[in-house]
DNA sequence: AATCATTTTGCAATCGCTTGCAGTGTCTGA
DNA sequence: TCAGACACTGCAAGCGATTGCAAAATGATT
């Protein structure tokens, strides 16, 4: 392998203007640096991330912590995390929590501490107080995407907002008898789930004074499947039956159509449907979303990230950054029958 | 941050020792590497990955490569393989070539020369032969998951049985009208397509000494939108509707469902679906299909790096390594309507 | 032409760890 | 009792960059 000391003989200078030429070029002549950049370039020269770090203690890596990889919206947040680094010249490494409490417990207490990345990007996890201490201590960046993370910079959607923006499109349309599906606090800990949403959705109906039955909310698990179990359950009444269902994501809308269909419904002739992500198959489906970008909010991770990083930090935003979202009708709302 | 030396201070011992004690152990005596032990985990100590790797020239970290990452099967295979990695020690370093050819480029030339990881993962990948030859000339070990990757040692299933595995079930069941949606070489670049998957398919088909109508076959990409249009126009033939649908994906198998739902057909009544994948959602739509198993190709993906890794590999495997897929019956093919 | 300010460059220490080699100590067997 | 074998341990030389400091070169100013 080729290294500085090559590039320094080959161009005729010293490893240290090399090192300056080939990173920034500050206090280099402009003839030396493109000399240099001509012989790393001939020479097919790259740094040595590793004797880059270790000497300047900037790693140009940055870790990302997910609870799942195989749902649409991490997996979309992380992409677009992964670009943006990309164009900054960093790294991504990846850490998964699905591998069960070891592996949780090894990458807080092992492979975070070693020294590895600049910062650290946390997707919609639900961290115990250990964990942000351990991560604190780290005494590097670290910001959370989506859900509020107690003592982090997060930036997320205002979830509320969201709800009731979808809410309020219904009640707009005519709807009274609004169910919704959504988190169920207690179902899983690695998760944060945007609880949120239930209080966006019950505060617009209070306002458009209309009551909140505690028997047309339905926890599930942010699935298709669970979303349908949900909806059949809540369409299953005849006579209770809602005219409208709010679910907080888009799988679980997704399942309520589909199960809408099942018991012969028209959706949205006889049931209206509206989610929330904006998810790859909302179109496809035609349904009406508030759609939340995930892929943004993972590049603006990073742009936050890039900003900390910085010598200087200049413009400190507050700790909770609100992502923009957007209400999008498609063919799965309607104003009810008559 | 606490060092190795901070470590050898505080257990009476050299760095030297240090470094041996908390790396595998051997030559040291059992007395002092508890000693040591304590010392470390006393003061809180982690190696750091770069001051070690820089000395040894092992990096624990593998870069994976894959073409998208917000679909269930290249989230899956990462997933596997970093819970595996996660097992050995190992950090995980994506590069996504969502970014469009000047990211990817970038990352061929620049991310994964820089000595950062011991060896590439590459799923899915349509590489250029100047892409196989930079990555080989990393001299660094190379492994592929799915489809054939030009002379690199790659992890597949056989997709010409899995392909027959799928038509033959459907023959069985006495079905001679077989349509199949599948991909298109033509359409994409950066995703290895398994096109010998239409050819398992027109194997069996004439094995059964069935004629394989070029008209029953029809591309699309892979997508349940995809899946869907295809199997409109599949379908939409009144006089010449096939009563089955071999779908390269799940997903378009899924599309496919749909699809014969809208037209009025009912699955598996009028018309059989089977794909490929065992998708999250091939469950909650009943569908029989052809398992294969994203995660554990990831994990053995790892594996075998691990093997090729240690410093005496032994029991080098064949250039393709075939892996397990299984026929799994749901509810979406039967026979057919007589 | 001399002086001072400013750029450009090189020297060499440093980052934190690994590892070949040599030194010390202990245990055998003769 | 002593040489030889073996198990531990420490010394110190790297690994390949970055960067503070000082030296050299350049340019500006009088």
């Amino acid at each position: 392998m080729i290294n500085i000391a090559d590039v320094a003989r080959h161009a005729g200078v010293s490893t240290a203007t090399v090192s300056r030429a080939l990173s920034g070029g500050h206090h280099v002549s402009p003839a030396t640096r493109l000399r240099v950049e001509e012989s790393a370039a001939h020479l097919g020269y790259v740094v040595s991330s590793n004797a880059s770090s270790l000497a300047s203690g900037r790693m140009k890596n940055i870790g990302v912590v997910v609870p799942f990889l195989n749902h649409w919206f991490f997996a979309s947040v992380v992409e677009g995390a992964q670009q943006a680094l990309q164009r900054h010249g960093y790294d991504l490494t990846l850490y998964n929590l699905t591998g069960g409490l070891e592996a949780r417990r090894s990458v807080f207490e092992h492979f975070l501490l070693r020294q590895r990345v600049d910062a650290v990007i946390a997707v919609s996890l639900e961290l115990t107080e250990n964990e942000v201490a351990r991560l604190h201590a780290l005494n590097k960046p670290l910001v959370g995407v989506g859900g509020p993370l107690a003592g982090v910079r997060t930036l997320t959607v205002d979830d509320l907002a969201v709800a009731r923006l979808a809410t309020e499109h219904l009640i707009a349309l005519g709807h009274t008898r609004i169910a919704h599906i959504g988190g169920d606090k207690a179902f899983d800990l690695d998760f944060n789930l945007p609880t949120n949403r239930r209080f966006g959705y019950e505060a617009a109906l209070v306002a458009a004074g209309i009551e909140a039955r505690r028997d047309d909310f339905r926890p599930a698990d942010f699935t298709t499947a669970g979303g349908y179990q949900a909806a059949k359950q809540l369409l299953g009444r005849p006579h209770e039956r809602p005219t409208a269902i709010f679910a907080a994501s888009d799988e679980m809308a997704i399942g309520s159509i589909l199960a809408a269909r099942d018991l012969g419904l028209a959706v949205p002739g006889d049931i209206s449907v509206i989610g929330v992500d904006d998810h790859e198959l909302a179109t496809f489906f035609g349904l009406s979303t508030v759609a939340q970008f995930p892929q943004r909010q993972g590049e603006k991770a990073v742009e936050v990230l890039m900003e900390e990083l910085r010598p200087h930090p200049e413009s400190r935003t507050g700790l909770n950054i609100n992502m923009p979202f957007e209400l999008i009708v498609r063919g799965s709302t309607t104003r009810p029958a008559v």
